[in-house]
DNA sequence: CATCTGACGACCG
DNA sequence: GCGGTCGCCAGAT
């Protein structure tokens, strides 16, 4: 299975900004969901440059078990990105794939209104 | 071929 | 806010 599309788009995630696998998924189509993003990102190949560390769980906790868990929480915080307790403020870091930028406060809770 | 197990997320209590 | 359950898909055993 190519995960390049997931890949791809993990490497525009900017510096000091994370992304959720359902965002990631949602943002791509995964058939399956957040799962698979999940499932892109635990295949991911080490020494690409992709910064795997940049993708958390839907409510900005990091889901990895065992010594990656310290590692990712490393890196961010190394990014800028602060973790407490495993967790990320996705208020504040959350990225959106579409660099809609604008306001610094923004308003995080769009929901698609229901079809 | 049958089962189990996840780098998940929505729901419920 | 946290823990348990269910649904989803692909790989591993």
């Amino acid at each position: 299975m190519s995960w390049d599309p997931v890949y791809r788009l993990v490497q525009r995630i900017p510096r000091g900004k994370v992304l959720t696998y359902g965002g990631l998924a949602k943002a791509l189509r995964l058939p399956g969901g957040a799962r698979t993003a999940g499932r892109a990102m635990a295949a991911t190949p080490s020494g690409k440059g992709i910064p795997w560390h940049r993708v958390i769980g839907d409510r900005g906790k990091i889901l990895i078990r065992g010594p990656h868990a310290l590692l990712q929480k490393k890196l961010l915080e190394s990014e800028g990105v602060p973790v407490v307790e495993f967790r990320v403020d996705l208020k504040r870091h959350f990225w959106r794939p579409s660099q809609k930028r604008k306001s610094k406060a923004a308003a995080p809770r769009k929901r698609s209104p229901r079809v």
